[in-house]
DNA sequence: GCCCAGGTGGGTA
DNA sequence: TACCCACATGGG
């Protein structure tokens, strides 16, 4: 299978690369949300504000007006945005966990998968980030990176959906979430280093040696 | 100045 | 369903 053979090559070429960064599962969760559509570089800004702020745990960010929460987050973009979404998963983990991300995590993949699509501003691939990377839940995350990578190499179809194309991971790779972990990490690294353009631009990258149905 | 970054939700046809 | 757009900062 393809991808079995691109997390081999991807490995050997960037090695592990301990995703996610962050400390705790509440800096996880937190950090999925605020890197939608945004640089990494700015998330970590905005956490470092956060952690300044001692507003990096359920109950220090849950004690701030959401204005004053919004300013803390501002380097990380959609500020205004963002503050909302994570005053409204503190109030879905609060009324419905306790406030325990323990408790959140110990639902079944699915039934948690829901109700985390439930909540404003978490999509699709926020909520299998806070799955996999916050929970070690065995679910793989999609991403930019990865459409655009198996895109190139034919492996989906243009108008492929989220769900098409984690159907595909989760038929080919094996379920366990350290190897779903490493294997988007890889992709995300593989993204950022213009992996899924043509050449010259993805020139000796780790993948080039394998067909590509789309010379973008 | 322009383009992009580890998306999501709301509106319209 | 399928587009289109707003949301916003910071680095190359």
């Amino acid at each position: 299978m393809a991808l079995r053979k691109f997390y081999r090559a991807l490995f050997k070429q960037f090695g592990p690369q301990h995703w996610w960064p962050g400390e705790t599962p509440f800096e996880i969760v937190i950090g999925a949300i605020l890197t939608q559509n945004t640089a990494w570089t700015n998330v970590e800004k905005a956490i470092h504000n956060l952690k300044r702020a001692g507003a990096l745990s359920v109950e220090g960010m849950e004690a701030l007006p959401e204005k004053r929460l919004a300013a803390l987050i501002r380097p990380s973009g959609y500020y205004n945005q963002k503050a909302k979404k994570l005053k409204a998963f503190l109030r879905r983990l609060r009324e419905h966990h306790g406030g325990s991300l323990d408790r959140m995590f110990r639902l079944p993949t699915e039934q948690l998968r829901q109700e985390l699509l439930e909540i404003h501003g978490i999509g699709e691939e926020t909520a299998d980030s806070i799955l996999l990377y916050g929970g070690a839940h065995p679910i793989f995350v999609v991403d930019a990176y990865t459409r655009r990578i198996l895109l190139r190499h034919g492996l989906v179809a243009p108008g492929a959906s989220y769900h098409d194309i984690q159907q595909i991971f989760h038929a080919s790779v094996v379920s366990n979430a350290p190897v779903y972990n490493e294997f988007h990490a890889l992709l995300v690294e593989a993204g950022k280093r213009h992996c899924w353009k043509a050449r010259p631009q993805c020139a000796g990258c780790p993948l080039e040696r394998f067909p590509h149905s789309v010379e973008a």
